[in-house]
RNA sequence: GGGCCCAUAGCUCAGCUGGAUAGAGCACCCGCCUUCUAAGCGGGUGGCCGCAGGUUCGAGUCCUGCUGGGCCCGCCA
């Protein structure tokens, strides 16, 4: 029937539509054309081949040419049996060999409280981490920070106004001076001599107005404290923090210009040396060393992901706000320049959107410690950890993404995040009630009595979630974290609708068995997913 | 002017790596609590998937060109 020179690639993927069955093949219509046979025969003449299976009860030819196989019940039931033995490990997967990943994010300069941009980058940064790690990742958390630079010196020099009494208003107030209400704190906390410890560093405030390095080292503590705070509030943390300041203390700035010149991809050009980025797919050259002497950004950038590659990640991914997707090419470009054998599209990238806050159809944009900007706690402070962890983390991060404070705010359906945790409590709620009504109940007994689960809703729950391994391997391979969210969703909905349909509890002793194993396994599920979200799994609501 | 991202129901968003009649929530209309938590469920209204070409047996999905919006284009980070 088929030329045997070909190879076809076969394919079977799960169907969208439960009528099409639980898998299908498109075989059929992708060898039409060679095999000058229309798809259907060619569909015919492959089921009529097939070998009996177990796992599959019957197989149909529909539409142009698919090939649906409907599994067996008790192939799809098994599923509850794997989550209940599995646990909190069920999804988890050797994917990664043990292997080094990095995931770089926030990344806040010390100069502010963190807004909700930051906060956009913690929650998928983080969830990045989770599902990584969920995927047999070696993964390691990076929040990198520059405690020396221009920036710093502007903040040291607005604190230290503000001991001397000035305001962002008065003539003499620094030039680009840092004027949000959190300066005013600094300044105070330095005055009365605060001793402040940070996940990195500890200092104890000296109290002398006069003396700008001592300001600049409190205040960068200080500052640190505030984002921990905050972050620690959010449910993140991080293995290493990783200082700019160190790069040049250790030499590595020195030795990646000498490198960079020595491979020949530097020149000079008006008292300036530069990086002939163009080379490596820029569109324009990049200065590296300013007439002044100092060096650019660009170049510790280059160091410290050299500094990355050399403490063995085969995986980088750096999660950031997409107003920095200009060092993309830029990073990547001089690392190609180094000549060290790092591949080309080493590191990766997660760039997020903007985050615009909505409250009352209206934008927000103030606040009150920070001035022009929402901060990531004022978000937390108002809707609750997990409804912000949630929101930020629930939409592709290359979308912009609308934070709606009222919908986060609100206990109805309308919130994604309540629907999902209400599954989880509700499903703990029918085992409390189970043992409140002195009602037996047996995990091994339970696990005999699957083919009770003959139901509609409950067919759809367990294809639902035999879905699982594959959403978290999907969703940590794209470092798309968002997937797991809408997945969650979905999930809580066909429980929700089966809850509704069917009654747990019934009489029947074996029904009511095989039916609590079924929410045994939702709950167990539900719990794994938000875990890899940061969000909380709550009893009882 | 150049680069990156986005465009799907009135609104907010999914769409599983190219599959079969495009999904959910909100909003609007109609139903369901003496029964395991109504923070829930069922039904209905509502779509040239921004526009135009192309590739393919097949395109919301891939390619090209437009249009509209966001971000970025410094010897700042």
């Amino acid at each position: 029937m088929l030329p045997d020179t070909i190879e076809p690639r076969i394919q079977i993927d799960r169907t969208r539509d439960k009528s099409h069955g639980d898998l299908a093949s498109n075989i059929a219509l992708t060898l039409a054309k060679v095999a000058k046979k229309s798809p259907r025969d060619i569909a015919t003449a492959i089921c009529a081949a097939l070998p009996e299976a177990d796992f599959v009860e019957r197989t149909e030819i529909a539409g142009p040419g698919f090939i649906n196989f409907f599994l067996s019940g008790s192939s799809s039931q098994a599923v509850i049996q794997r989550i209940l033995e599995q646990g909190a490990n069920f999804g988890t997967s050797d994917e990664g060999e043990g292997r080094k990943v990095q995931v770089e994010f926030v990344s806040a300069n010390p100069t502010g409280p963190l807004h909700v941009g930051h906060g956009r980058g913690a929650a998928v940064g983080d969830s990045i981490c989770r599902l990584l790690a969920a995927t047999g990742w070696d993964v390691s958390s990076e929040f990198y920070y520059n405690d020396a630079g221009q920036q710093i010196n502007n903040l040291a020099l607005s604190v230290q106004a503000r001991c001397k009494g000035l305001g962002p208003d008065d003539d003499s107030w620094p030039d680009d001076g840092y004027r949000g209400g959190y300066i005013q704190d600094i300044a105070a906390a330095y005055l009365s001599g605060d001793k402040v410890d940070s996940e990195d560093r500890h200092v104890l405030a000296s109290g002398d107005p006069e003396n700008l390095d001592d300001i600049r080292e409190f205040a960068v503590a200080f500052l640190r404290r505030e984002q921990d705070l905050d972050l620690k509030a959010f449910g993140v943390d991080f293995d290493v923090y990783f200082l700019e300041s160190s790069l040049y203390e250790s030499g590595q700035v020195e030795a990646t210009v000498a490198k960079l010149v020595e491979n020949g991809h530097a020149y000079e050009h008006e008292g300036a040396l530069w990086l002939r980025s163009t080379d490596f797919g820029d569109d324009k050259d990049r200065v590296m060393r300013k007439t002044d002497g100092g060096y650019t950004y660009f170049l510790p950038d280059v160091a410290y992901h050299f500094n990355k590659w050399q403490r063995g990640f085969v995986r980088v991914i750096d999660e950031q706000g997409a107003d920095h997707h200009s060092t993309v090419t830029r990073v990547r470009a001089g690392l190609q320049a180094l000549h060290e054998g790092i591949p080309e599209g080493w590191p990766e990238y997660v760039l997020h959107q903007m985050v615009t806050v909505m409250r009352n159809g209206e934008e927000v944009k103030l606040s009150k410690r920070a001035g022009n900007y929402v901060t990531l706690r004022d978000l937390v402070d108002e809707v609750g950890r997990d409804a912000t962890r949630y929101f930020l983390g629930a939409r592709a991060a290359n979308s912009q993404l609308n934070f709606d404070i009222d919908l986060a705010l609100s206990k109805t359906n309308d919130n994604p995040v309540y629907y999902i945790q209400y599954a989880h409590a509700r499903a703990c709620s029918v085992m409390r009630k189970m043992a409140d009504q002195a009602l037996h109940w047996d995990q091994s007994f339970a696990l005999a009595q699957l083919e009770q689960l003959t139901q509609e809703s409950e067919k759809a729950l367990l294809r639902r979630l035999d879905r699982y391994p594959e959403i978290v391997a999907r969703a940590a391979a794209s470092a798309e974290p968002h997937m797991m969210a809408s997945y969650l969703r979905e999930l809580a909905g066909d429980f929700h609708s089966n809850y509704n349909s069917h009654k747990i509890l019934v009489d029947d002793e074996a029904v009511r068995a095989a039916r609590a194993a079924l929410s045994q396994a939702v709950k167990q599920v539900v719990a794994n997913g938000l875990a890899l979200l940061g969000v909380s799994a709550p009893e009882s609501m």
